[in-house]
DNA sequence: CTGAAAGCGCTTACAG
DNA sequence: CTGAAAGCGCTTACAG
């Protein structure tokens, strides 16, 4: 590599100090137009960029937002990061995304993302145990949780989505005028806030319509499509009835109606499929899926904006919970007409 | 923020130099048994994490390396950021991620990676310029492209897969399996090189067949989902006949299908339709789509492992072509068993 | 508006 | 195997 080009040879060159330079780089104080120009020519003739490295050691600030996540394959993180992205770029800061899922127990002691290297890290769903979380609150780090909501002993913001009342809407959709009677319900991981409140929503449309909750009804779909197909070929392996399926998520919903084709039974006509999301995948599915439409892209729009603001020491809501909306396509059994 | 711990504090607290507690944490040196068990009791103790930017600053290693995607959305980034991700925390790199569709060409003098915050680039596709490659090139710094090869008057090791020979064998079933002779293909991004080979693949197929090239069947379907169902509504308008759809990849053949269903045509009966990539959606689209596998993940860690290499100083291959295998499931008129 | 100089928290020859 | 000290490339009070 050739010779790095340091802040000290652009001011050498351009005959004034390194504070001056660093100013205009920085805009962090007034300089002279003159001067201001002259530093720039030399900065485009030497092409200097500064040592970001050097940058934070001195200044203190990283200038980048930590991000972690359980796993990067879902087109559902595809929107969550275009919000995140287009909120931090916005400070101009920078991203170090760390994926959880696939640290292994032992790497863990080597804290990947912290303070060591970020101004403040925003964590998706349970991809961060309380330990940590406890850890960095007691530090006063900034930290902002999306999909979940902060410990009770601890007060850490959190950007969620309505989910108990989508759900309740999307079920009570099924049962009022599709007249289900026998919904199947794929949960989400164990520890899953969202799988929590959906299948609070479930239950409650259940109960407003007075239909009795049963348990062999419900089987663990993991919001993941591969898991939601064997899920639903345990059901029918088991025989049990059912002339709906709440998938828990949109790609839960697409593998269930792989299983359903497997077994040769017809959407909707034979078992009618929901999802949750509105991710792409919905509208392109085999009927059209009738789902949930949550802002994915604006949680992690909302989340990164609290996280700026206290990063810069204002103070943020503590609770954010935006709202979800029913769009009904096909897989319901409604019928309207496929342009949009 | 409470006051940040040192390296310093753990030496002190150890009763040992700076020095010694530093070896001990790189196993940079040998240190002695009795001290380095001091040393991990006192940093246990204090909870002590190095802080990222004196290490680069002091080491000149970033230990972190640059990605350049030109966007996240896709579930094809998912599979290669898996790949990718793999390889370099084998060797405890951080990844660095930035998308570049979000760049505007205001931010760009804004140089986001580099030789100041990286030890090395990946660069996916067209979202680098010849220039800023050039530069790089020039200073000797290790970059990687993959889906796409080196511009000739540069040497940058690559990572491509097999596109051409891919196309024909699939353009090649259709036509011999299943009789097809007027083929639509839609083609991906203008400059995308993965796009030029596949064009190359399709046209040879025909060649081999006798089937005359006919631009009329050639629209743009932009790997994208969205434009592929405009594409070929497009064709429909126009009246262009055909009997098959080369989508250009998956997204765009989920986009095919789409609008085919809106036209209230049948596939495989009406229309044929086949992809590339064999992403995930593949298998479950409806009918499951027959597409070329290519090997996403692999080309990540290949990109990654070569990269790896060259910041080491070692010698790499020039060039690595990934090979892509033919998958026939049901959209191009096959009728095999669905269960797998 | 500008500059001299201390300091950010590490690593690493060098000497022992 | 260990330590004293220089140095990495910036930023930022402080003084003017």
């Amino acid at each position: 590599m050739r010779k790095r080009i340091r802040i000290e040879d652009v001011a050498k060159k351009a005959g004034l100090s390194t504070a001056t330079v660093s100013r205009y780089i920085n805009q962090s104080a007034a300089v002279s137009q003159e001067n201001a120009e002259k530093i720039q020519a030399v900065i485009d003739d030497l092409n200097y960029v500064p040592h970001a490295a050097a940058q934070i050691l001195a200044s203190q600030k990283t200038m980048t937002i930590g991000l972690i996540f359980p796993s990067l394959t879902s087109t559902f993180f595809g929107a969550l990061l275009r919000g995140i992205e287009t909120r931090a770029r916005k400070d101009d800061f920078t991203l170090l995304i760390h994926s959880a899922e696939i640290i292994s127990k032992k790497t863990k002691k080597r804290r990947v993302l912290g303070e060591h290297n970020t101004d403040g890290i925003i964590v998706f769903s349970d991809s961060m145990d309380d330990e940590e979380l406890t850890r960095l609150a007691d530090l006063n780090f900034p930290v902002v949780l999306m999909h979940r909501s902060s410990p009770t002993f601890l007060n850490i913001p959190s950007v969620t989505i309505e989910n108990k009342n989508g759900v309740n809407k999307l079920v009570s959709h099924l049962i009022e005028v599709h007249g289900c009677q026998k919904i199947a319900f794929l949960r989400g991981p164990e520890m899953h806030e969202d799988a929590y409140w959906r299948e609070a929503g479930y239950r409650k449309a259940l109960l407003e319509h007075n239909i009795p909750f049963d348990s062999d009804l419900v089987e663990y779909g993991d919001f993941n499509t591969e898991h939601a197909r064997l899920a639903v070929k345990r059901l029918l392996n088991k025989n049990i009835e059912f002339d709906a399926i709440f998938a828990g998520d949109d790609d839960a919903a697409s593998g269930s109606m792989m299983a359903l084709r497997e077994a040769g039974l017809r959407i909707p006509e034979d078992v009618a499929v929901v999802g949750f999301d509105d991710q792409t995948i919905a509208a392109h599915l085999s009927p059209p899926l009738t789902t949930i439409r949550s802002p994915i892209e604006q949680v992690g729009f909302q989340a990164t904006d609290k996280l700026i603001h206290l990063i810069e020491g204002k103070s943020v809501e503590m609770e954010t919970l935006l709202p979800t909306e029913l769009v009904v396509r096909h897989s319901c059994g409604c019928r309207q007409d496929l342009n949009k």
